[in-house]
DNA sequence: GCCGTTTTCGGCCCGACTGTTTTCAGTCG
């Protein structure tokens, strides 16, 4: 059983206890035991067999024994008595806009809905309206609000989507006239791999001008709702986007809120508590009166007597204890990226010549770029035979001698780990490669023992420097294979072979929590973006956001260094 | 249900918006 699969029984629980009308801190409890199983970048079966559950915030004597028997049994006791009680569909029914416990429980236990279909119609049929505290209005919201929702299949997006989308709201924003500061908030700005909406921010002496403006975007289909401070829309494709205007003297703290996550806020306004302070988007106040305005997010965070902290550690998840220790992680930044070490010509399966390529690398300002195209076995994407891998040696001395010192090209392969072990190359083979990525494409869903002994072979290998995408996950589309990740970094930290966060917005493989896990296990680590076109390598930022997420600073990345460290590692690798 | 320089019990974040209301509950972020 996965963590995903874990938290997600943990968040079913907390859906149907607050249904029930059970304590919300105990409902709290629950969500936050799942969001903090899923930032584990451990196996919870391998805490099982340590010990060491209670050790993960906010699992406590009650979750762990919960824990403890989903993981020995497959099943949960308490789950299954609570979903005999509540129905279980009313959770699809929570997730429908304008619909909470209190009103859920209101439509099961007045109607007998229990589920969204069931809903839709008695909604048809009327009956929502004759519920006190429920008028005609209600009843539509709640019919759009189903359709909405069928419209649109997925539930989060992509950062690869939706930074880009923020990123040209924000611009048009600062262009309509009094708009001081337009900034991406919310999960986009933290770097999340998905968002589930977008969140503007804007600072503006009036308000009710930039709303009216924004809600007439072009992208704008529909407005969700309208006040004096923020305004809810849904753009094209079904996503939805709130945009919140506050003064420029208050754009600080309103930033930070915005910005989130909500776990990461709750944890600064309990600091605030405990300081005579209270905090909302607004700024401080003080219990004994007056207030402090925040015109920057470091004034928030100052007045919390803590140093800023980056968006993208804002999770709760150890930020707040390391910032006031003096303790946060210099992070790894875009700018300390000095080459890339993963990417794909039209040799195999990429779109542009070694040439263009290097060109483009170049553009971006990289030292190095490591050409990295895939090996024979991989028919479909034209898989390098060990005579083309010889031939592309002598192009890709040719394209360095045209393009002279300022960028150095490595000759890598991103050599395919068979299905029974063995890599695509002989050994000697190689040995004549300046750098060898080795990778899954095939045969992802062997069952863990031989899925993960495939990598630890690989890993063993002398010649192998890194392991590519090493979970085999597509965001959306592909989970991640059953491969036991503990054992792949204590074995990457003792053979000195580096893990890649795999910058492509649908891998972004490793992950955050992976990333910090296989850091702090000793391993180190590569942000390359595989890039099959030129216009790929701009998808680093990508791969960057979640290396921050994972707590890495510079030095727990390669291709931070310099071309001549780079070389110089590899050599030393043999 | 968790947690602890207010510690083993009693707390547990803050405000805007909406729709239904004559003062507020529910939802949302």
């Amino acid at each position: 059983m996965t963590n995903e699969e874990i938290a997600h029984v943990f968040e079913a629980i907390a859906d149907l206890l607050e249904i029930k009308g059970e304590s919300i801190y105990r409902v709290i409890s629950y969500r936050r035991a799942a969001e903090s199983i899923r930032a584990q970048g451990r196996r919870l079966e391998d805490l099982q067999r340590e010990g060491r559950l209670k050790e993960i915030p906010g699992v406590g004597e009650a979750i762990a024994a919960k824990i403890d028997e989903l993981l020995t049994t497959g099943k949960m006791d308490f789950y299954e008595r609570l979903a005999d009680e509540v129905p279980p569909g009313l959770i699809d029914v929570l997730r429908i806009s304008g619909v909470g416990p209190k009103k859920a429980a209101r439509f099961w236990k007045e109607l007998g809905v229990t589920t969204v279909p069931e809903l839709e119609a008695a909604a048809r049929a009327g009956k929502l309206r004759e519920l006190p505290g429920m008028g005609a209005r209600s009843e539509t919201a709640i019919l759009e609000s189903i359709e909405r929702m069928a419209r649109r299949q997925e539930g989060r997006i992509g950062i690869g989507i939706a930074r880009p989308i923020a990123e040209r709201l924000a611009e048009k924003l600062r262009h309509l006239p009094g708009v001081e500061v337009a900034e991406p908030a919310g999960s986009v700005r933290r770097w999340r791999e998905t968002v589930g909406d977008l969140d503007l921010l804007v600072a503006a002496v009036s308000p009710e001008e930039v709303l009216r403006s924004f809600v007439a975007f072009d992208e704008v289909e529909r407005v969700l709702g309208q006040g004096d401070t923020k305004a809810s829309v849904e753009v094209v494709g079904g996503l939805r986007v709130q945009l919140w205007v506050h003064p420029p003297d208050r754009f600080g703290s309103a930033l930070q809120y915005a910005t989130g996550s909500q776990a990461h806020n709750v944890g600064l306004r309990e600091r605030a508590l405990e300081r005579g302070l209270s905090l909302s988007e607004h700024g401080l106040k003080r219990s004994e009166g007056g207030e402090i305005l925040c015109a920057r997010e470091e004034d928030v965070y100052r007045a919390l007597g803590l140093p800023w902290i980056p968006p993208e550690l804002r999770e709760n998840l150890g930020e707040i204890e390391a910032a006031d220790a003096a303790s946060l992680p210099t992070l790894v930044g875009e700018s300390d990226l000095q080459g890339d070490l993963h990417a794909h010509t039209d040799w195999s399966d990429g779109r542009a010549t070694v040439e263009a390529m290097a060109e483009a690398a170049r553009e971006l300002g990289s030292s190095y770029l490591a050409i990295t195209d895939h090996s024979p076995s991989l028919g479909a994407l034209n898989g390098l035979s060990v005579a083309r891998l010889r031939q592309q040696r002598q192009e890709i001395d040719r394209v360095q001698k045209r393009i002279g010192g300022s960028l150095k090209l490595l000759q890598g392969a991103e050599v395919e780990i068979l299905a029974d072990g063995h890599l695509d190359y002989e050994d000697e083979v190689l040995a004549e490669l300046d750098l060898v990525i080795a990778s899954l494409h095939v045969s992802l869903r062997q069952p863990q023992a031989q899925i993960t002994e495939r990598l630890m072979g690989a890993i063993r290998n002398p010649h192998v420097d890194m392991i590519g995408h090493p979970t085999g996950r597509l965001l959306g589309s592909r989970a991640a294979s059953d491969v036991d990740l503990e054992s792949v970094f204590s074995a990457a930290a003792d053979h000195g072979v580096v893990l890649e966060i795999n910058a492509q917005p649908d891998r972004l493989d490793l992950n955050d929590a992976y990333a910090r896990r296989a850091w702090q296990v000793g391993c180190l680590l590569a942000i390359n973006t595989d890039a099959h076109r030129p216009d790929e390598f701009r998808l680093r930022r990508y791969g960057v956001g979640m290396a921050r997420r994972g707590w890495l600073p510079g030095l727990a990345v390669l291709n931070t260094r310099s071309a001549d460290e780079v070389v110089g590692w590899l050599r030393g690798r043999g």
